[in-house]
DNA sequence: TAGCGCATGTAACGCGTTACATGATTAC
DNA sequence: GTAATCATGTAACGCGTTACATGCGCTA
């Protein structure tokens, strides 16, 4: 007896991950923008939830233009540098559409300070705890933020598009997760502030 | 006038980023474990907050390895493939609590999911429901799970060594965590369910 | 006889970060 | 004079994922 394995290949465009793309063609789809402002509104909204560099972008950009996901209009400037302004084509939006509607697996969300967590009593527990207290100051940062623009734009959700009433929700999951942040730095600071064992 | 631009590199090695390394040192502080015991163990409780694969964990190994930070034994084994059991070194222990005390920024949790509402009002909003329902329910099975650990081993934190309150600590965040996002997931299916606009 | 558990690996490739690079205009 | 803003990029390198590979022993 004797056995024959076939391999095949089909090398298929990969939609499953490149999510920046999608991020991008999602920034997309209400404004054609510049790789400049791409990167400035990464900062802001859509960037609390998917963080990108101006550099990644730029690669990215090229890389949908390359597939006809976008197409360019180069915009000449004087005494500035030219931009090139980006807009979703039809294969674009529907690429996109098509990515919104696969399954996608909740990625674990890797933090060093949980890890670091496991070394206490092992090493110096003083300098996690000042590390905490330092993320306490950012959750509470970010959570006055986050509100800030809850209470501008966003007080009555129901009254909104359902458009809006997506992006609400976003950062409806952004207040959550700082808020619980919060309380559990408060829960850690008291728990290893004890008096030690 | 002239300019001379001397550039000089040197390549240290980046005790900053290697993350999933600090996390197999970690788990390496309580036991001696193998490749495939390290992989087990982040399946279950350092995994829920650093995810690796066996892959990249024999990968790391071989460097922690090549770096000293770690020694190996081999036990051959009949009838089975032979192990090779690592243990944390000298050094190995002292880069750990380098890194320990080094500060880390909590990187942005990357969830497509939230990426995905901004699409709400251009795609389909029961299929954005859909997964939403699914998330719902994988957070309430991690809950759980949780939960059930906690009753187990942590019910009085404040009696605890602070070798275990802080794993305490870090099963404390999950739960938060867990919890926060089960709480978002039904805010968000009843703001999406509503009479469409 | 098919599949799972044990146990270890290699290879390819894309994502993400950091560093480096240019060059004009405007504001302090 | 210094720095920031506008605007675009390249290169190097490590991290992470997926696919592929091996091979014995036990159990349903």
């Amino acid at each position: 007896m004797f056995c024959v394995k076939i391999l095949l290949r089909f090398d298929a465009l990969d939609t499953s991950s490149m999510s920046l793309s999608h991020a991008i063609l999602t920034a997309l789809l209400e404004d054609d923008l510049t790789g400049y402002e791409l990167a400035k509104q990464f900062d802001v909204t859509l960037g609390f939830f998917w963080r990108a560099s101006h550099q990644q972008i730029y690669q990215s950009l090229k890389k949908l233009h390359a597939d006809g996901w976008v197409s360019v209009e180069e915009i000449i400037q004087t005494g500035k540098p030219n931009k090139r302004l980006y807009s979703l084509t039809t294969l674009g939006s529907e690429t996109l559409d098509i990515w919104v509607k696969q399954e996608t697996k909740p990625r674990a969300s890797k933090d060093e300070l949980y890890v670091k967590l496991y070394n206490a009593g092992y090493s110096d527990v003083n300098v996690i705890l000042s590390e905490i207290r330092q993320r306490k100051q950012i959750h509470e940062e970010k959570l006055m933020l986050y509100r800030k623009i809850e209470q501008r734009h966003y007080r009555e959700p129901k009254t909104l598009s359902l458009h809006r009433r997506g992006i609400y929700l976003a950062l409806a999951a952004g207040i959550r997760q700082e808020q619980g942040c919060l309380e559990w730095c408060e829960e850690a600071i008291e728990l290893l502030t004890l008096e030690n064992n």
